[in-house]
DNA sequence: AACACCGCCTGAGCGC
DNA sequence: TGCGCTCAGGCGGTGT
């Protein structure tokens, strides 16, 4: 499931092949993917940049913009099961089931197809007029977690009375956490995922902090986590996984003391956590 | 403010 | 082999 370290790597994979190309045509398959303003009241393929030059990408938390100079944007929101594709000309989509959408792209490095495909729908992609309702669309977000430090993470966490892990899946709070991450950086930092976040200390928010940037580091490196049919922007997959500490390892030995993680749920989602190593005491 | 719960959706994995 | 069930979860909505 994409989480920000997954868009961070598909963002660059897919740059080399979308940076300076140009759209040239536009094929909708599935309309109620694509979300447009309340001001256009219909998809014209214009919006979805067909004769626009893609001039870079863009990325906060979970979501992709592909902008354009002076022209319309392309958010793009993978949701759970969502894929962006290059695919070269002459070559063949591995799954061609489920696309929802595509674009001929006429590239620097030639010519190919851009295709969106999302099994599970929760995914879509939102028309934007400019690169100013991007910037508007993604203020409502936190500040992305790759970088985050510990003074904008104590401010973000400030006051709130709530389980750690429930903040930090809040995309309004921080941006690009998601449940693998979550677990993970919690497990990294000690931190127990019910530790209520005004009960935190500056230096478990330090160390939270750190946590979180070198998890996130340390996956963008590795490509992404690979769980099912995760793959990146050349369709690249399977080598990538990267090696997770807590998530999905309910019953397995904690490779800090051994004892065996529990599983818990907290804010709805299945959480595991090692209840000698995350203390919640502290 | 912050929680619970729901609906959206397919595919994997399981027991029978 | 195939059927029916459960589970996975991001996010926006509603209700408490």
């Amino acid at each position: 499931m994409p989480e920000l370290p997954e868009i961070e790597h598909l963002k660059r994979s897919l740059e080399p092949s979308l940076q300076g190309a140009m759209v040239a045509a536009v094929k909708v398959i599935r309309s109620d993917v694509i979300h447009v303003s309340r001001s256009h009241a219909r998809i014209h393929p214009s919006m979805l940049l067909r004769r626009w030059t893609i001039s870079r990408l863009d990325r906060k938390g979970k979501q992709l913009a592909i902008l354009t100079d002076d022209g319309p944007a392309l958010c793009i929101h993978l949701g759970m099961s969502g894929q962006l594709r290059f695919v070269p000309k002459g070559e063949r989509l591995l799954r061609p089931d489920h696309v929802h959408c595509r674009w001929q792209i006429k590239g620097p490095c030639g010519e190919g197809m851009l295709v969106f495909r999302d099994p599970r729908r929760f995914g879509g992609i939102w028309l934007l007029p400019d690169r100013a309702a991007v910037m508007k669309r993604w203020s409502r977000l936190g500040p992305d977690a790759l970088g985050i430090q510990a003074t904008v993470l104590s401010d973000r966490l400030a006051a709130r009375e709530r389980p750690i892990k429930a903040a930090l899946l809040d995309q309004q709070l921080i941006a690009g956490i998601g449940n693998i991450y979550a677990d993970e950086a919690l497990f990294a930092a000690r931190i127990h995922p019910l530790t209520s976040c005004v009960s935190l200390s500056r230096e478990q928010i330090k160390v939270l902090a750190h946590a979180i940037r070198t998890t996130l580091r340390r996956a963008v490196a590795a490509g992404g986590s690979t769980l099912r049919d995760y793959s990146d922007g050349n369709g690249e997959a399977g080598w990538f996984k990267v090696h997770h500490r807590v998530y999905g390892r309910a019953e397995l030995p904690c490779e800090l003391c051994g004892g065996l993680l529990e599983r818990l749920v907290v804010a709805q989602r299945t959480t595991v956590v090692c209840s000698t190593c995350q203390d919640l005491s502290m």
